[in-house]
DNA sequence: TTTGTTTTGGTGTTAGAACATCTAAGTTTG
DNA sequence: CAAACTTAGATGTTCTAACACCAAAACAAA
């Protein structure tokens, strides 16, 4: 649907700001779809972002910092989401050999489980994932334009 | 920047997963220049939200689930919200003469006063608004691909 | 009318975001 | 070496998002 009927804007915007305004809108939409699609494996969706990190680094951890710089909202506290993802186990902390400020956080077996049940239901569901409406094309397009936005 | 690089991301991503995880990135990117451009008037991004919707619908003002409808995030808790600006007299709070259980809220002459030296501040810093490096043809495409992302 | 349902807005609660501050370990410099 | 500074991570605090739930008013149906 288009923005300004999702805003029930009367008044016609600016380009500029119409674009603005979309990322904002279709970040929050999207937030929320991923949160529901979570929901039922109990895990919230920075915690979830952590893991794809891990994951995505693994069998090689990652120190509290290296996470949080990889983080889509890097404003959030790293230490205390992992300390949640240790408790449900989804997580292990080694202390660093040489740096003993440094703590290395690898994704447990647990948690390669829970990403690979969490990737097939979302697979599952909507006959594919969140945005497949869009070609191939068109998600490279989009992708490029907002990279240029943030310049 | 590239989202590769600002994430640190080694993988190459598929288009569709790239464009989504730029969606949520962007947003938070932008919400984090928002905050900081809105600091110094003392509000907040989501009470920011709220006023330009009053100021759209001026002099009529809507009642709470009126403004709650049109807002970026829709999950916010406007009651309390609406609340904060009562209290800070940014905007005001009428009962509805015919439907008791209705509010009307109004922005006040304080709250418009408000709006206006914001906008000059966003206008003064970065030479313009935000996200102004790209062209009014892509700044229309960017809000297209979005809409149908969300399809 | 009375009873049940829907709508509108407010509130209670919990987890996390947004900030600052703190401790310990490492690094640099005199 | 010692003192000053920097870095890594934890923690304290405040505010709010995200949910559920509640109360009152309007509405509908018997």
């Amino acid at each position: 649907m288009k923005l300004e009927l999702e805003l029930k804007s009367i008044k016609p915007m600016p380009a500029h700001q119409r674009a603005m305004l979309n990322i904002l809108f279709t970040a929050s939409w999207l937030d929320c779809t991923i949160t529901r699609q979570l929901r039922p494996f109990g895990i919230t969706s920075p915690q979830y972002n952590i893991l794809r990190i891990l994951n995505g680094s693994a069998p090689k951890g990652l120190s509290v910092l290296d996470i949080k710089s990889r983080m889509l909202d890097r404003s959030s506290n790293v230490s205390r989401l992992v300390e949640k993802l240790r408790i449900s186990e989804h997580v292990e902390r080694v202390p660093h050999g040489k740096d003993r400020r440094m703590v290395i956080v690898t994704i447990s077996d647990a948690g390669k489980k829970l990403l690979s049940e969490i990737e097939q239901a979302r697979f599952m569901d909507g006959n594919g994932s969140t945005g497949n409406k869009l070609s191939e094309a068109e998600a490279l397009d989009l992708a490029l334009l907002l990279d240029k936005f943030r310049e």
